[in-house]
DNA sequence: TATCAACACGAAACCGTTTTCGATAAATCT
DNA sequence: AGATTTATCGAAAACGGTTTCGTGTTGATA
């Protein structure tokens, strides 16, 4: 076991000053050529390594970036934080991932831990209590704090600061579309409650396609579950009592899920029902059919959040002017659909 | 914008010296009630938080601990990385996640910023790269410097440390016992190469089985294909050439394809072949038909590494013992396998 | 030879805490 | 009254760095 050395080690040992280890290990202009090099040799000898938390208490930096998400076991967070990672790491940051796991003390809790000098800023999705309570004054806090914050794909405007979504409204526009297309005239929407910013967004996509293709909105054709389990029981009443010929879904479960049963009561997807999801991840891929999704490229809204922190972090001006990205969702084809 | 209030403010602003403040903040016998009162609820009304750098410097202990995993979009390290955060953070832990992408040079950048004085200790599971090396050097030079450390699911025994890990052999021997009793003669073994320590074991508990039952190893149903990427290819290719009656595949995703391949043949699942899969994810459940599969617990080995490493960060003592967790693994019978 | 810049280095402040060790005054004891 | 406690507080070191500023020693210049 051999203990860090630390610049009082060296200096010590080398009879100089901390003051002149510490430039010599900059290569500073003020030290002597020897000097340098008898300091760098013993530095790298003994594999000095600067303390990180020597560093961080004096430039008021410390080159981690917090992340509160609501669930990592979703696929779709966890590409965002896989690019946060990527762009954070570029740059030399760390990520200190926390869990809210949709609960609203856990992430107030998880945000206090890391506001006192932790981390140079927050990048979070909320969880879907905070968006239920409509509370959001840990959020408020830290940015009366000054420390930068974007808020990506569960967002609210009741707080200023940068924010990374997708157009949901889109995206539901979109998939819907493709159904009426397909000459589908029952289309449900299996969905999450309006609470969440992304549901409601969702929703109102849906509905303004149907809309726009003169068919009536049957409130009793959408569905809408918790967040916090799944509820296998509300979907297979939902499909007992309604007859459809299409269905959005929000996410990959309810997609998977949705189909199972229909398929179970003999039907042929998509000849006889298409379906249409939310997010490209494994299940959607590997479903069977595979499943034609709206894509959510959360590894692209994680890189984008990072550098749009990363570049609040560092830059010197405070202006106080906050932007919302916006990117487009995709729909991919796959064979719960007729293509 | 208000900026964070230390202890030297609170001490101009009462005219009383930093000391006193820190004493009575932590409620200190030398201090008197009046002063103590003061103070308190001073520091109460401007949100006094102590700066957590400050006091990791002082103690020399960050309360974080650093994980490193090959990927996060796997499930099965979702769920540990879960079960690291749940216990972590009940302890008053942060979590620094670091992704090392199966890459050996990622996995010792990401191993030397944090060990620096970041975090208190690691927990890792050690990417696909470096288990082909065979280098160990950066785990040996934490350790060596008596930073803990606790290895998960994918361990080697060239170091020193706790270890957790499931009884790989096991599952694939009960596995591959259970498609022994339900008839099958033909069993193959989808894994990845065997320098991952992980695929050794369940080769190896696959060909205890086998033998068990006096059945021949046949070296042409193993098919090992690489930890990088999905090699669709491989697996078509092996099932052209191939004539099974059961699989047993290391990882959810070589399960479900392989289902899709042998399904679009015309073949039923179970009846004429039977799938067993190693995870017991999101695919697993919704696959259709859903999967028997070995469950490896991951959020309990999340939870036990990091209690093992906060354990070892918390107590005073240097023994030098090190133990390996050996958890058992479960068999979950759905509909992939005859029940 | 006195002056001055260049060179090489060290002292000390600072970041925000914690904690030890006095120090002062009042209170108690002999 | 003098000695000793007790209560209350502050100075200062320490954690491990960075950085400003000062200082002593050179050598060159006038």
């Amino acid at each position: 076991m051999k203990p860090k050395i630390t610049l009082k080690d060296i200096a010590r040992e080398l009879e100089v000053s901390i003051s002149t280890v510490s430039k010599a290990l900059k290569n500073s202009e003020e030290i002597s050529r020897d000097t340098k090099e008898k300091v760098q040799a013993f530095a790298k000898l003994y594999n000095y390594k600067p303390n990180n938390i020597a560093i961080s208490l004096k430039n008021k930096r410390t080159k981690n970036i917090g992340v509160v998400i609501p669930a990592i076991v979703h696929h779709f967070f966890t590409t965002v934080i896989r690019g946060i990672e990527k762009y954070a790491n570029a740059k030399g940051y760390n990520v200190i991932v926390c869990l809210s796991e949709e609960s609203f003390d856990r992430e107030v809790i998880n945000m206090e831990m890391l506001a006192n000098g932790s981390i140079d800023g927050f990048i979070m999705s909320l969880s879907s209590e905070t968006q239920l309570k409509g509370d959001y004054n840990h959020l408020k806090e830290v940015t009366e704090q000054g420390i930068p914050l974007v808020l990506v794909d569960r967002v609210t405007n009741e707080v200023e600061c940068d924010k990374v979504i997708i157009d949901d409204e889109l995206g539901a526009y979109v998939a819907t579309k493709k159904l009426i297309e397909q000459g589908r005239k029952k289309i449900a929407l299996i969905t999450t409650d309006d609470y969440l910013s992304v549901s409601k967004a969702r929703t109102e996509g849906y509905k303004k396609a149907l809309l726009e293709s003169k068919m009536d909105i049957d409130e009793s054709r959408i569905l809408k579950l918790s967040t916090m389990e799944m509820d296998e029981q509300g979907i297979q009443d939902f499909f007992k009592n309604n007859d459809v010929d299409a269905v959005l879904c929000v996410n990959e479960i309810f997609t998977v899920y949705s189909m199972r049963l229909v398929q179970n009561k003999g039907l042929n997807i998509p000849e006889d029902i298409s379906f249409i999801g939310f997010t490209d991840g494994l299940l959607s891929q590997y479903a069977n059919p595979s499943l034609t999704v709206i894509a959510q490229h959360g590894e692209k809204m994680g890189e984008i959040s990072a550098q749009m922190l990363i570049d609040k972090v560092e830059s010197e001006d405070e202006e106080e002017t906050f932007q919302t990205k916006i990117l487009e969702p995709t729909l991919v084809v796959r064979e719960s659909t007729i293509n």
